[in-house]
DNA sequence: CGAATCTCAGACGGACTGAAATGA
DNA sequence: CTCATTTCAGTCAGTCTGAGATTC
């Protein structure tokens, strides 16, 4: 019987692929927990954040810029809008579409949950000095831009 | 209307946990469909790697090596058991336990695999050199080496 | 007519839980 | 009797698909 039985095969933790899954789960975890502390979701987040950046918006424009699906983009609007956060209008140029506008509640609310989610990076990262989240950071970035433009 | 209906909220862009999910998604993509194109998943791979490193062990040991819940490894070592790949026998000193081993098949077939995940880490980090990719997988292992630590 | 948008109900594959069977 | 291991059936949460209603 071998000495350390939770060692993981170092096939797995010298691959890149490997490494970027497990720091993945992790970071899913701090975040899903942090932001359920707060009565949040990841998509909630993501949809003020859109709406704050780029102001209101149809339902399928931010499903693509949020990357989530036309359906949970209508379930976490559904939440947003019974919190006050969000408000839905009938789009008077196509009225098959929902202007959504972010709040002022809306707005003090991202503030707040940025704060929170400002604090899980900081967690996940802690092992890491300034410059090398920058690094890290601008790495990812790369690697995830070639992967749009192939 | 905005001008890129594509572009993620630079709140998103700039959060590490956003980048490593990203990234990991593309990741698993690749990874996936490599494997399939080889008749493969990624929990076969796993167990073989487990087994040759650290040689035969029983079905809870490799669950806890290779991050598996003890149902899936019983779905997977079925499928590599009917393709030669491994063999499970009674441990004579334990006989709840299978003892698993792999097959001279099944280290041919790991060889086979391991040159196929080559290519993918080769896919997926092509936007660097190698030295960053070195300091990359460095950073990763350092996230992740903090996280069971803390 | 065809195409796009919003919405809901249900499907679908992956991960996990519970419990039976076996044996220490 | 209690605990550990293997195994299978079933559950569960997250994501996506299909279809209907509406409007262009």
């Amino acid at each position: 019987m071998p000495s350390d039985p939770e060692a993981a095969p170092s096939r797995l933790l010298s691959k890149p692929t490997w490494l970027i899954g497990q720091v993945s789960v992790h970071a899913h975890r701090l975040l899903t927990e942090a932001l359920a502390g707060a009565g949040a979701r990841g998509y909630h987040y993501r949809l003020l954040a859109a709406l704050d950046e780029f102001g209101p918006a149809s339902q399928v424009t931010l499903g693509r810029r949020t990357e989530m699906d036309r359906s949970d983009v209508v379930a976490a609007l559904n939440e947003l809008a019974a919190q006050g956060l969000v408000e839905r209008t009938a789009d008077p140029d196509d009225r098959r579409r929902n202007v959504v506008t972010i709040t002022p509640a809306g707005q003090g609310r991202l503030g707040r949950l940025d704060d929170l989610l400002a604090g899980v990076q900081d967690q996940l990262l802690m092992p890491l000095s300034a410059r090398e989240r920058r690094v890290l950071t601008d790495l990812l970035a790369r690697v995830l831009e070639h992967q749009s433009t192939p």
